[in-house]
DNA sequence: CAAAATGTTGCTGA
DNA sequence: ATCAGCAACATTTT
């Protein structure tokens, strides 16, 4: 469930169920999901208090008494909150037993999630939040020039400089379709042949479209599973990703692959 | 049975 | 050095 819309998402319900309880105790149950080592993170942890929720790009930050732990779902990580007495899901690889009474637990069929425990004086500061681009949720302020002037850096397919998260962050293999096909963009044009105009284009459709997604609560595809109870509806408003004929001129879209990922656009209106 | 799946990283060879 | 192209990570579903 991971990309900006969706993360978002997690972070809100998250925050309204977590905040201000403890953490009494941490189970790890594989131990490649934390980066740390797995006796640290739990020693440093336990009667640790949420303080609080924040997000950049697809990642979770969790902050603590001491301390935050950055959390990225990458394919399919997942947070689930249960009471102590039911049955954990088969995937669950962390398990916070909270102070309340219920536990949260991480979920990811595919265990490409990460998860660390970091302390630092400017979380913001350091890898890997450091490298993120403009966030287009958070960050008020486009900085189009510096935007404008990493993407045309760049010779490769816009798409895939879309999809780098160093320039804008937060937009994954679904929203770049869409935010290209919302600019009339097409996905292969190479970045140092985007104009400032079309930067500024994907810049407001980046927001408009996240904006409109969170508040479908994020796109569901082939989760089976919601994250954390969300199960999201933006994927009735998607425009090109998954879709067959142009919602505008009604031809067929082409299907393709870029840096590997499947990639829909409009040979008509994309240009 | 082969391929693909909302993501990132690290290696290899040009 | 830089960069594009791939494999890797691991499991389930189509």
């Amino acid at each position: 469930m991971p990309e900006l819309a969706e993360v978002e998402c997690v972070r809100r319900v998250l925050k309204n169920n977590i905040i201000n309880l403890k953490i009494n105790d941490i189970e790890i149950k594989y131990d490649k999901i934390v980066e740390n080592d797995n006796n640290y993170f739990i020693d440093s942890l336990k009667g640790q208090t949420y303080k609080d929720i924040l997000r950049r790009g697809k990642y979770l930050i969790f902050v603590l008494d001491k301390g935050y732990i950055i959390s990225h779902l990458r394919m399919e990580g997942k947070y689930f909150y249960f009471k102590e007495d039911e049955d954990i899901t088969k995937h669950t690889h962390v398990i916070f037993h909270l102070s309340n009474g219920y536990k949260l637990c991480y979920e990811d069929v595919r265990k490409f999630g990460r998860m660390k425990y970091i302390i630092s004086n400017d979380i913001f500061k350091e890898e890997p939040l450091s490298s993120l681009g403009w966030d287009p949720i958070i960050d008020d302020k486009i900085e189009i020039n510096i935007i404008y002037d990493k993407i045309i850096k760049k010779s490769t397919p816009i798409k895939e400089t879309l999809l780098s998260q160093d320039i804008i962050t937060g937009l994954g293999n679904i929203y770049v379709d869409e935010v290209l096909f919302k600019s009339n963009i097409n996905p292969l044009r190479k970045s140092n042949t985007i104009t400032l105009d079309e930067t500024n284009k994907i810049c407001l459709n980046s927001k408009l479209i996240l904006e409109e997604a969170i508040e479908h609560k994020g796109t569901t595809i082939k989760s089976y599973t919601s994250s954390f109870h969300v199960k999201g509806e933006y994927q009735n408003f998607l425009c090109v990703h998954t879709k067959k004929i142009c919602p505008h001129c009604k031809s067929a879209l082409t299907c393709v692959k870029i840096q590997g990922r499947t990639t829909y656009y409009c040979e008509n209106c994309q240009r």
